[in-house]
DNA sequence: ATAATTAGTGATCAGGCGATAAACAATCAT
DNA sequence: ATGATTGTTTATCGCCTGATCACTAATTAT
């Protein structure tokens, strides 16, 4: 219903928003909304944030979850279709320039209050999409980027990672990830270059995995021995 | 008020604990219950887990707020002085051995379900004791830390490291964390190996603290080059 | 045994919650 | 201009929440 843009006054004072314009806006600021309260939100304070009264919320979404669901919906989709993968896998660049872009450009994204609240509420609470956004993580950011990395170091190309490279990854990226949430939500003093922290953890991810899954003769994994 | 503990009935089958431990079983079990609900879950569900009555909670606890910081002080504190510092800066035995034990010993009190579920959530809610416990993290053992790779890289000792030396203890202190969040909050298929991801992240901080600011020849800090 | 004290319960209150229905206001089609 | 349609508000419902009070049951002290 109501599905054509209609172009109605478009110079003068609009005081009433199209509908899905309207929708959308209801949307963001109950995205910055629920980001600051948490989902236990009153849809009353939310309504007042809106300038408007609580039971108009439910001409637009018909209950409290319908509206929860679309901000998951938008914070999650949005960042993500940006075709990051071909960036991570142009070898006509060096691997750390590429790196080093990617987690530039994937940082802009994530790192805000809003996106990285939402991302733990929804985390804490066990939703799907959530999982959903760790396996395209893995899929599309890691393993892409594992691969890389055996190219990188001269070892056979496979397709599916070992479960040790993989974890690396994961410390790796989660290191960083990290950084945005003691910055935006614990509002800890972080190094103020992100340009440099991302240089730093991403010169020791690379070293790291020189050291341990590299061929060199040099020390390869060193043995784990059980400890404490 | 009854302070005493009261030996009353050793032998016989007790109906009733004595106040004091009463107290903390309700504290241990909340704990447990808002781990999982988040701290909006109702006093009545938490009263019906305990098998008691709802009225019963505010004869231990003046009001809701008064046992949420309760379980804060016993989950924030439970885990906290264990003497780390001293394991850490043990310079008669080799640095990767150190801090492979302690990142075992660490982690074997943080990785659970519930700790780290009420450590998320007092994050979320900007809690002075969170920002405390941060405090705590980088001044007891990620400053150690850097101290002892200064050291082990043959740098001259500073009291206060660099705010990149920091940046990079810390994405890979946050790296480990994060197994453990996947692990036990996003139910994540995690290397099932602890001691190796542990292992393999020392490794990488190491080959990273010594490539980046390390004394050798080769290669250093590579130039940070503006991208995106 | 009896009185005093402590532990626990049932009933209930005021307030906030999500949601609904009916009335009013603004816009659109004709 | 008029009627239909859509957007918004006022008033309200039932439910759940944290908290309180008066009361009963169990324990302790004398």
């Amino acid at each position: 219903m109501a599905r054509k843009a209609k172009l109605k006054s478009a110079a003068g004072k609009q005081k009433r928003l199209s509908p899905d314009d309207r929708r959308r806006e209801f949307v963001a600021k109950a995205t910055e909304f629920f980001a600051e309260q948490g989902f236990g939100g009153g849809t009353r304070d939310l309504a007042r944030r809106l300038g408007v009264t609580q039971p108009l919320l439910y001409r637009y979404f018909p209950s409290k979850d319908d509206l929860i669901r679309e901000v998951y919906r938008t914070v999650y989709l949005e960042p993500l279709d940006t075709g990051w993968e071909k960036l991570l896998t142009d070898r006509s660049r060096p691997i750390r320039e590429r790196l080093r872009e990617f987690y530039n450009a994937y940082t802009n994204v994530i790192f805000s209050r809003k996106w990285l609240r939402i991302y733990l509420y929804s985390g804490l609470k066990g939703l799907d999409i959530n999982r959903r956004y760790v396996a395209v993580v893995q899929d599309q950011i890691l393993m892409p980027i594992i691969r890389e990395c055996r190219h990188e170091a001269g070892l056979p190309a496979q397709n599916k990672p070992t479960a040790a490279e993989l974890e690396m990854a994961w410390v790796f990226h989660s290191g960083i990830f990290y950084y945005g949430v003691r910055k935006h939500i614990y509002g800890s003093s972080v190094l103020e270059d992100k340009q440099q922290m991302i240089a730093d953890a991403l010169d020791a991810y690379l070293a790291g995995f020189e050291r341990v899954f590299g061929t060199g003769v040099a020390p390869r994994r060193a043995p784990v021995k059980a400890v404490g």
